[in-house]
DNA sequence: GTCCCAAATGTGACCGGTCACAATGACGCT
DNA sequence: AGCGTCATTGTGACCGGTCACATTTGGGAC
């Protein structure tokens, strides 16, 4: 038969002579609890197996050691159904989750729809649910005001990946620009001097700064900007693969393409094999994106390897300061990685 | 200021002039209440915006609306750190989360260790703290019986991922021998006489299964079975590397490999280009296992893809039908599918 | 009209923690 | 010794639902 639930505060406080609330004292770290009583209490504690129950804890008192992670379903859709690559989900899980273990947290996983209204309902139903200590907002969600007020509204601390304003939210990013100048002096290292930058959608604003830093990296090293190489991309693979197959069938070609992100990346790939071209030897290649097809792809793609992970685990760490009373709200900036491989293994210098 | 908790149920009794328990009762599709009465509960639930608190479900209740999923540390870190290929996660979400909206539950991620001492007191420590009504193991963990017996013991569903024994368990995998079979039969309706399998590591269950159906099939179609054509991988680039290399760099070679998992299948896609011969035309290359990578890869792979979305639903409903008093224990087969890319798009009649 | 039984509804206790506040103990100081 | 103050510990209520059981209502058989 099966033994719904185990030890309670209540076994632990008899087993020690002592109160329930002295043993909850000692479970929340609170102050004046005599060191000696606090010790006896761990081993019981420890003893027993003794485990507090989070529902419990929740409903009187003001935490409940939840932290939720929103994602967007479209997207998540997409990403199943056509199976598309993405390891986002897996790289916030372990961010997330690494994080929330240190602190007894634990992490729920939602997702709402991307249409702003039905997003609210859906937020403000999973809220009032699970109550929890912290909600993370990721992109296109962290853009909603709407969710962001109803958090307000009800008191519930927010985090919100990719954007930079701080304020009353935990707000984390990337440098983008410093990636996008990172990866144009890169190239500049190896000798290129034709780079043509495949940018994104104009409507992402982490795409307008990447691309500021190519511009700005390009200027400073004297290289010249040409406004016809810098491709108007919609992040996906059939537009890209156009504006790649125009810069490449050519004689007049960039010696190097950024590509905004993975699909796009892939796209440029796929051209130069029609062309009957080669990477790196003909064109490097670079992405904005280091999800797994580009390690693996011929040859392996140098990329800019987004910090998901750390992202997600500063969200939680600030999430979890701010319901324990401190202020950690803010803008925070995590360090991203240039992970180079053999897509950009030739010299420039010649072409 | 910000309001703590929204609406209760005793304020939608009131609302409606009747006691909480026949809100109560409306709101778990309990028997005996009028209908008018129902309906009239229901339009103040609505028109009051009220949603049940689940901690507060939880605490005299003996459902918890949550299923706790369980993943392998080591294997999400490695993925992380090494950025292997791998939406497995995303997958995982996706098919739990919908299927969990339906009814009201939500999803919790965890992450335990693979060693099983530590497996289990993680294991214990999480469904104490939590309560969820049912927990579904994923390899490696499907197989580790003290986490089985420990859920089994407090009285807590359990679904295992990858196994087919039922018994108390809810067991969801899929048909490895059938995809083994349909692989090799794809290969032998193209014309290819001389198929190789690259297999993963024997102690694998599945991937003795899928070579099983291999062998099957090569009998059926009356195609030879060369046992240097069984070649033993551990599902690692390099180890497949040495293999393909071995197969391919002679002239009696294979006109078409299986690879047991997309680290091996590229690790094939590697050596072909460094002998200087083409997919498909030279040799035909299936994997099996359909992440991001293999989709994007020049050329794109032929592959089975895993229904991990669906047999994670499949867990789900089980998990919850198994909650609601209903036995839903047994073992349950999800189907997958094969699919046809251009790795193996040649006729290799001829070879 | 009376009786009976099932359907419909209500009541108090309770789950396992935390809160607010009360009570006790220990120590230093006059 | 008497007293104030602070550190330590204990008590009862309470969070928001559900459980078990009590009570009321409704409709048919007699």
């Amino acid at each position: 038969m099966a033994s719904k639930q185990g030890v309670t505060i209540r076994d632990v406080a008899r087993d020690v002579g002592m109160s329930r609330q002295t043993v909850s004292r000692v479970l929340n770290n609170g102050p004046n609890v005599k060191p000696s009583v606090r010790d006896k209490v761990n081993e019981a504690i420890e003893r027993l197996g003794y485990v507090p129950n989070i529902s419990a804890r929740r409903m009187r008192g003001s935490r409940s050691y939840l932290i939720l992670a929103i994602n967007d379903r479209q997207r998540t859709y997409e990403n199943w159904q056509a199976g598309r690559g993405n390891d986002w989900v897996d790289q916030m899980l372990f961010g997330g989750m690494t994080e929330c273990e240190k602190h007894g947290y634990h992490m729920v996983f939602e997702l709402i729809d991307t249409d702003p209204v039905k997003a609210q309902e859906q937020l403000f139903k999973v809220i009032s649910e699970l109550r929890p200590d912290g909600v993370i907002l990721t992109p296109p969600h962290s853009e909603n005001t709407r969710l962001t007020d109803l958090l307000k509204d009800q008191g519930i601390a927010c985090a919100r990946v990719g954007r930079r304003e701080g304020g009353e939210f935990v707000d984390v990013s990337m440098d983008e620009q410093g990636a996008g100048a990172q990866v144009t002096g890169h190239l500049a290292d190896l000798g290129h001097q034709r780079i043509a930058y495949l940018a994104g959608s104009p409507d992402y604003g982490n795409s307008l700064m990447r691309l500021d830093g190519y511009r700005s990296m390009l200027s400073q090293r004297d290289l010249p900007l040409r406004e016809d190489w810098i491709g108007k991309g919609d992040f996906r693979f059939e537009t890209a693969n156009e504006v790649a197959s125009r810069w490449l069938d050519c004689e007049d070609r960039p010696s190097a393409i950024i590509a905004d992100n993975d699909q796009m990346a892939f796209a440029v790939l796929h051209t130069v094999e029609r062309l009957g071209l080669k990477v790196p030897d003909d064109l490097a290649l670079v992405s904005f994106e280091d999800t797994p097809g580009v390690r693996l792809s011929v040859p392996p793609m140098t990329a800019i390897r987004q910090p998901t992970a750390a992202m997600i685990a500063r969200a939680c760490e600030g999430l979890i300061k701010q319901s324990s009373g401190d202020n950690a709200t803010g803008c925070f900036e995590v360090p991203f990685e240039l992970i180079k491989r053999e897509s950009t293994a030739s010299n420039g210098q010649d072409r």
